[in-house]
DNA sequence: TTACCAGCTTTGCAACACAAAGTGCTCTGT
DNA sequence: ACAGAGCACTTTGTGTTGCAAAGCTGGTAA
């Protein structure tokens, strides 16, 4: 048991979510369209992952509006930047022979 | 359409199929048994995922006998080393804002 | 003959991915 | 007032996947 594929996190064992994480990590507060749009995805499926991060507690919603329109924005808790950041580590690690 | 999460290789988005690539990256050859226990697997799923990167072309297998005993082994192909590092860059320029 | 080992393959089931369609709300245009 | 459109989901349906456990095969050992 020298490699440790199972500290990997399943929350982030998607495409999807990874992409989710990576634009969170890195643009703190993104609106769903804009993230619909940066990942190429149709909404139902943006909204099924983001709700499974948020079920996870990695992601914290905010809904307002913005003019008159309802604008809904994503943004990575604390609690999921470390998880994240342990998933790449662990990544990592594995691809260099652990 | 910034971030192209769609050129992430279905092949390699299971942590099994991902260790068993990173093995094959540092290792050169690997057999059945140690492959089993470096990545903590029962036997038949670990047969169906390398299964399955054979059939994409990506590990190419070889049997004989090592004493009396049947060996079976496994090697990363060219295109699979390939393909893989393509996915490793892939998902790099994925974290990295890409 | 009985038992065992290596390496699969099959089975069965639960979980998941995804697109498409439907929902409820609000705003805009006429 | 009514139609249409946009936002953000939710539901539905279908096909795919992951996995453990059990079965299987072909060889060895005693």
């Amino acid at each position: 048991m020298k490699y440790a594929i199972h500290t990997l996190n399943k929350a982030f064992d998607n495409r999807v979510r990874l992409g989710v994480m990576a634009v969170l990590m890195t643009t703190d507060s993104v609106s769903f369209n804009d993230l619909k749009e940066a990942l190429d995805l149709t909404d139902g499926n943006l909204a099924s992952h983001v709700s499974a991060l948020e079920k996870a507690g990695y992601v914290t919603v905010s809904k307002q509006f913005v003019g008159k329109k309802p604008n809904t924005t994503y943004t990575a808790s604390s609690e999921g930047k470390l998880a994240f950041q342990d998933h790449l580590n662990a990544l990592e690690k594995l691809l260099k022979g652990g």
